[in-house]
DNA sequence: CGGATTTTTGCGCAACCGATCCAATACGGT
DNA sequence: ACCGTATTGGATCGGTTGCGCAAAAATCCG
């Protein structure tokens, strides 16, 4: 059954994750992803096949783990308003945290890639779609129960939550401002 | 007073600013900026300097002219709502144009470049300060003749706004349907 | 017309890129 | 113990990268 392997597989993909994650596709050479997983080049394309199938685990390993998160955080118990809140707060964590983050790699994907890989476009529309259904159920939980207006229907109103979550996202990189932030999140959910 | 140059600057610049909107900085190779310009390896070096430099003179561009755009669309005379409308759907109408383009070279580069370039940083955050300026005085108009909630200060309902339309940029992106995010834009106006 | 100055052109360099090959290695099965 | 098999480490491949050098070309000035 041939020699053992001397790495973890998720462990490996877990490093290869944070490298891209923060150098981008392009400026992560595959030499990086040797060092930061401890492995040989060959075993890692052995292991994974060549660097663009690696950043497509990467990204599915995000998604199996930090979208995961996301969305776990939005079907928790209690008010929906929480929930989102939560959901919220945390990226200004992640986003505003000390070494500062690179943000969400998934968006990172968005831009770098998206636009001219299309296995990588469907990689990311998978974390997308995930998150919103999960917004969107929240949502219409709280419709059923009055805590969330029913000016809009449900999808409107994802929609225009997704907006201001990404957004806040986008804002967190640039100015890095956590009270402004806050506000942001506050002004949102009065308005749900 | 040497020989005469044979290039347009700011045609030659105005090229080199779309090959990296399209391509993104790492994956641009100072020959394809040769090509699209029409200018040699070292007519390029000789007059903006290395590749890292031209970025940033891309992105300054960028900000001459795409940028204007946006925050002259907000200091037209009018009904505030409408020009935050305009800015919007401007903004979906280039996201989701045919051939499709690379949404904006901003909100690009400070997803590939802010965490780890600080000039590159601080000329994007050039752009980002000037829409929020603009964004904030035109909201504050709004407020002083009525037309827009006084719920929230001028500044909280800024970063609203912004969120919602970066985050929109970025659904763009991912879910290019334009009656969805066109509702984005309605649902927020409707609650300013 | 010739010297000074600036741009253009063409070529080349050292470093790095992604990917592959190959011998050495370490296991299970027989 | 031996063989088949899968992984490992290391060397290396052709190609590309960013950048620079030197000579030619094109203008102005005296």
């Amino acid at each position: 059954m041939g020699r053992p392997r001397k790495f973890d597989e998720t462990r490996a993909l877990t490093a290869v994750m944070h490298t891209f994650w923060q150098r981008g596709y392009e400026a992560t050479s595959t030499r990086d992803l040797a060092e930061s997983t401890g492995m040989g080049l060959s075993s890692l394309s052995n292991a994974f096949g060549d660097k663009r199938r690696l950043y497509l685990r990467a990204l599915r390993r995000y998604y199996e783990t930090n979208t995961a998160v996301q969305t776990e955080l939005l079907e928790q118990p209690g008010p929906v308003k929480d929930r989102v809140r939560n959901l919220m707060v945390q990226a200004i964590d992640i986003d505003l945290a000390d070494p500062p983050s690179s943000g969400c790699l998934i968006m990172n994907a968005s831009m770098e890639m998206a636009n001219t890989d299309p296995e990588v476009a469907q990689e990311v529309r998978r974390h997308f779609t995930a998150v919103e259904q999960a917004v969107r159920s929240a949502l219409a939980e709280g419709q059923r129960t009055g805590e969330i207006t029913r000016d809009q229907d449900a999808a409107t109103l994802t929609h225009h939550v997704l907006s201001s979550y990404y957004g806040l996202r986008v804002l967190a990189r640039v100015q890095p401002d956590r009270t402004a932030l806050l506000n942001v999140v506050e002004t949102l959910l009065a308005k749900l």
